[in-house]
DNA sequence: TCTGGGGTCCTAGGACCC
DNA sequence: TCTGGGGTCCTAGGACCC
């Protein structure tokens, strides 16, 4: 039997600042506050006038006009989370860090080769945490992954759940259907028009009719989570991305080619920026395109060879673009992301006889440079300038 | 002033091949 | 002059998570 720690930060990014500035503490705030944007972390206070992650900042200012709003410091939390998993790692190289905010620990070998028991053990983590950070956290004990996840919600705020083998099915069977992790608005909503309202229900349920009505896989590990079962392992080693992508609102919703031509360039850059701080080249182009209505649509595209290059990947999502034939739709956002990732060093890349490089590798890796001594306006290709120098 | 930006994974359908 | 069945690959869409 194994033993499964999650640890999951509490209102992670607005503790964060809460610890930054304690005078945030005791008012209602949230992290988040862009023009169209939402909520990204709100404390306690912010939550009794029903202000929640993910709601658009505009409510949550309408539901309490006073609340005090902190603009997002991505860099400054991903330090913390560091320094929050470097607290893990003193107890075993079994840490798989699923987020910015959460981990699960396998304590099993641990506790094999310690002794003592993993409820203590956790309190220490917890009050380390809390004594190097400020922050809090909750933590959640079970025998596997989907347990121990759920114990650490129960476990919420600043607390610690055990969820003991033997008590496995009678934690899990009242919880509704939602609390199940992969079952959000959709699919809870199937489920209530089957009857389905907590887990108990699904167990309860043959499972070719969950795999009827949620098709085969969904099915299939519905039923075996509502039962308990669930074998996936803690990974400590983080999994290779699959894509990188940069994508925006618009300030406002725009039926101006030129101004999604030139969104799409600026989109186009930012990702293949970050591919080459990655040494990653990516084969697949996907434009996505969002419209005033929230329908979205995506296209993809593959290219002859792997590429980093601003360039190509911009190129192939405006030759997108244009196989789209829109005319004068409203557009809310656009994306470009690159899939089919491999490792720059571990591609070949086929010359070419037709193209000449003509060093827009060069050029490129030039002005990476450049932005990482004087900051990220200092070299720009011309058309993204414009909105800045109408903006002054 | 309704609804971000970063992702992963699954499914359905069509093309293509044997 | 009839038309099965699988397998694989690709694309688009969508559900979901933090």
């Amino acid at each position: 039997m194994r033993t499964i720690l999650h640890v999951d930060m509490d209102a992670f990014y607005a503790s964060v600042e809460m610890a930054r500035d304690p005078s945030l503490k005791n008012v209602p705030m949230f992290v988040g506050g862009s023009a169209r944007g939402v909520v990204l972390s709100a404390n306690y206070p912010a939550r009794v006038y029903g202000i929640t992650a993910g709601m658009p900042s505009t409510r949550a200012r309408r539901l309490c006009p006073q609340v005090m709003v902190v603009h997002p410091d991505f860099d400054h939390y991903t330090e913390v989370s560091k320094a929050v998993s470097a607290v893990f790692d003193t107890l075993t190289d079994k840490v798989e860090m699923t987020s910015i905010d959460e981990a699960f620990i396998d304590l099993t070998s641990a506790l094999r080769r310690l002794g003592g028991d993993a409820g203590i053990v956790a309190e220490g983590m917890r009050a380390q945490i809390m004594d190097e950070q400020r922050i809090p956290c909750s933590i959640g004990i079970g025998p596997s992954k989907f347990i121990a996840k759920l114990a650490s919600k129960a476990a919420k705020p600043d607390g610690l759940k055990v969820v003991a083998p033997d008590a496995v099915i009678s934690f899990l069977h009242p919880l509704p259907v939602d609390a199940i992790w992969g079952v959000g608005e959709v699919t809870a909503e199937k489920l209530h028009r089957l009857g389905l309202m907590t887990v108990r229900d699904i167990a309860n349920t043959p499972r070719p009719t969950l795999q009827r009505a949620l098709g085969e896989g969904q099915g299939r590990l519905l039923f075996d989570l509502a039962w308990g079962q669930d074998d996936r392992s803690v990974l400590s080693r983080e999994p290779a991305e699959r894509s990188i992508g940069s994508q925006e609102t618009f300030g406002c919703d725009t039926d101006d080619e030129e101004v999604v031509a030139t969104e799409i360039l600026r989109m186009a850059a930012r990702t293949a920026a970050r591919m080459r701080a990655q040494s990653m080249v990516g084969q697949v182009v996907t434009l996505s395109v969002r419209f005033a209505d929230f329908t979205t649509i995506t296209r993809t595209g593959t290219l002859r060879a792997p590429t980093d290059l601003t360039g190509e990947i911009h190129a192939e999502a405006m030759r997108l673009w244009r196989k789209l034939h829109l005319q004068r739709a409203r557009i809310r956002r656009v994306g470009v992301r690159v899939e089919k990732l491999a490792e720059k060093d571990d591609t070949y890349v086929q010359p070419t006889l037709d193209e000449p490089t003509c060093g827009w590798e060069q050029a490129e890796r030039a002005v990476d440079r450049a932005v990482l001594r004087f900051g990220p306006t200092a070299v720009q290709r011309a058309r993204l300038t414009v909105r800045a120098a109408q903006a002054t």
